[in-house]
This record gives structure tokens, C-alpha cells and sequence, in this order.
DNA sequence: CGGTCAGGTTGACATTGTCAAGTTAACGGT
DNA sequence: ACCGTTAACTTGACAATGTCAACCTGACCG
């Protein structure tokens, strides 16, 4: 019965295409019960919609750990494009999980965090990288959930029309940004940024 | 009166913390007149709420033209900073605008989307950065959008004290990353990249 | 065979956005 | 000076929704 509620509560939110298309009463409803026996299988709306949405996420870090390699900073760039693919590809889920004050945190999201910081943590061993591994992934990681979610919850802006395209883009954007960051005079005027650009 | 429901509406989304403190009853309640009166005012209650945050976005849009400069690539870090510390310190407004389905633009937010392609432009015509410069625009957005829209919506996260701090860390990786993106070849081997980046 | 209990139902309540109908006060033209 | 129009506001109500208390029911176990 949970699962069913799960199963309605899913296609709800999918085709409503909000959270707020999941009402208890649809949602039992579609399974076929009343209304307040939902409250038999979860603590609350909330809890039921962190559910719905937690399922989904679970098949990320299965990908994330299809994702990883042999080399670490190949790694980071595999990771940030199936990030970026989910949200994407579950635009309610990714909304739910990240776009909304989050009371206790994600733990499949944890779980891929760790991961990244982990592929991080190699590239700074390998000299590829410098830092603190988990600032590092924080800024990686905003840089795509910034693209991620502005994808999602801002249509309307000029995106180009390969999204894959794009986020390859910004990944790669973050990961030389990351890779050049500290190599870099702090404060160096344009011309003299232009002249070591340059030289590359 | 419009301007009184405004501000009554502004104090409760502030201090709520959260865009449901926002009641048609509590506003009306607040501003001293009866709960149907706000729709004299206001079309609905989403209609409201858009108000009092487009209200504030404006002050960021005068904060973007203070922050305008003589260096075009500088102009896009202090963009970048100005715009980060508004969301940080507007969460509610912020999360309101941006990290929700967005029905029309925001027009503040388009306003300094335009200055912020225009330094990009700028700075491309100075041959430091190369690409088309709406894309460019959209990715360094991405970038602090990200930071700010993580920072707001994942507390928990392991974020360092100095938020001001991590934020510079983020518009200088995505700015670097994104002079560096296109004079670098486009999938090297994580050796030969340390090597080109060594010799920085 | 009787008690316990998980799973389910009915009926109700408070809160909320929203609307229709009525009221009041100001204001302008004849 | 009077009357009609209009804008601002109120009252009263409705439907949708999350949630809870009370009741029911069938299975399982001592």
C-alpha cells in the first residue's frame, strides 16, 4: 500500500508538474483509499512528498557511481554532467530536494557529495588541484546546480538550444576555473590577466 | 493603502522567513482593513507576493549600476559580489523571484542580466574572454546563482565561515574558467593539463 | 475463544484563497 | 442643490485542503 500511495503520489507531482499538484486527497484517491489513511504510512504531506522525491534520487547515486573512473579529474566532469542530466531530466524531484529551505538533509545528495569531494580529493593529490577538497566541490557543485536550476525554474531566459551543450560548458568553465584558481596572481590587473592568457 | 499592504506583506515575509507566512488574513489583518480589501489592490495573493520582491530587486538593479566600473572584466566580479550579497542578505524575496517556476521575467533581473552581458561583451571585444557573450553571461550567472541559491536553501551544508569569502572563490573560478575555457584544447588528458597549468 | 493491534473509514474542524453582494463616501455635471 | 457614477471597503459565504479524533474490522496469537 505504501508503495501504490508512493506510486500515485509520483505520477501526481510528474504530471502536475509542481508540488503543489499533490494533494492527500488525490493522491488517495489514485490509490483507491481515504484520504486520512495516508497518515497509516506517512507522517505528514511533507513527509510523503520528501519520500516520492528521495526514491528518484536514489538513482542518482547509482549513476554516480557508474560514473567513476580511472582518473579523478575526468571523474569530477562525468559526475557534474549525470548531475546535471537528472535534474534536467526530474525538474519536481531536483525543485523539492534543493530549491526549498530543506529541513534534515538529503542523504542520496550527501551520498553523490561525497563522492565528488572524494574524485576532488585525488585531483589535489595528483597536483591537478589545490585547496580545501570540500570548498572545492561546494564551488564545482554550485556551478552546476546553478545551471541546473536555473534551467528549470527560469525557462524564459535566452538558453541556447543544446542544454547538454551548455552544461558541458559551464562544467568546464568550473573545472579549469578550480584547476587555474590558485595559480593565478590574487589581483592582477586585465592586461596582465590577457598577456598570461594568452601565453597558454 | 497599496503601499501600507506592501509593507505590512514585506514584514511578514521577512520575519516568516518564508513565502507561506505570507496569509491574504495576516496582511490584511496587519495593513488594518478587511481580507477581500487586498484584492483591490493586488490581483491575487501571487500577485502580491511578486510585488513586494520586485520591490526590492530594484534596489539591486541601482546597486549594478554603482557597481559599473572603467574595467569591464572587474565590473563583472563586482557584478558578480554586488549580486551574491543581495541574495544572501534578501533570502525570501530571492528565493521567491528565482528558485520558483517563474510565470513572466523578472525585470530587474533581466535589467542587470544586460549589464552584466554588456561587460562580457566588453571584455571580449578585449580579447580575454571568447564565445558568444550571452552564453558566457548565462554560465558566470549560473555560477553565483548557484552559490547563492545553495547557500540559501542547504544550511546544512558544510559551508566555510566566511561566506563573503566563498563567494569571491566562486566568481574568480568561474571568471578564470571562463577566459581560460576556449584556448585550452578541448579534451586533454589530465597529465598534459597539469602540465599546461603548471607552466602558469 | 477472547484480546490485541495494524490498517482502514467516517465525520468533522481550522485555515486558506477567492468571490458575490451590499455599503459608504466623495465627486462632478446639470 | 441634487442625483448618478465610481472607487474603496465590508460582510458573508464557498470550496479546497491538511489534519485529527473516534470508530470499525479482520487477522493473528496466547
Amino acid at each position: 500500500m505504501r508503495e501504490e500511495l508512493l506510486d500515485a503520489a509520483e505520477r501526481l507531482l510528474v504530471e502536475g508538474g509542481s508540488d503543489d499538484a499533490l494533494t492527500l486527497r488525490a493522491v488517495a484517491a489514485a490509490a483507491g483509499v481515504s484520504t486520512p489513511s495516508v497518515y497509516l504510512h506517512f507522517a505528514d504531506r511533507e513527509a510523503l512528498l520528501e519520500a516520492v522525491c528521495i526514491r528518484v534520487w536514489g538513482e542518482l547515486e547509482s549513476l554516480f557511481h557508474e560514473a567513476r573512473g580511472d582518473d579523478p579529474f575526468q571523474s569530477i566532469g562525468r559526475f557534474a554532467r549525470a548531475y546535471a542530466r537528472f535534474g534536467i531530466d526530474h525538474p519536481v524531484q531536483y525543485r523539492v530536494l534543493l530549491m526549498r529551505p530543506a529541513i534534515h538533509e538529503n542523504k542520496a545528495a550527501a551520498s553523490c557529495f561525497r563522492l565528488m569531494t572524494e574524485a576532488i580529493s585525488a585531483s589535489v593529490h595528483t597536483g591537478l588541484l589545490h585547496g580545501d577538497p570540500r570548498t572545492l566541490a561546494l564551488q564545482l557543485w554550485s556551478a552546476v546546480h546553478g545551471a541546473v536550476s536555473l534551467i528549470i525554474a527560469q525557462p524564459h531566459l535566452p538558453w541556447p538550444a543544446d542544454l547538454d551543450q551548455f552544461v558541458d560548458g559551464v562544467v568546464r568553465m568550473a573545472g579549469l576555473g578550480a584547476a587555474v584558481q590558485t595559480r593565478v596572481p590574487q589581483l592582477s590587473s586585465s592586461a596582465e590577466l590577457k598577456a598570461v592568457f594568452d601565453a597558454l
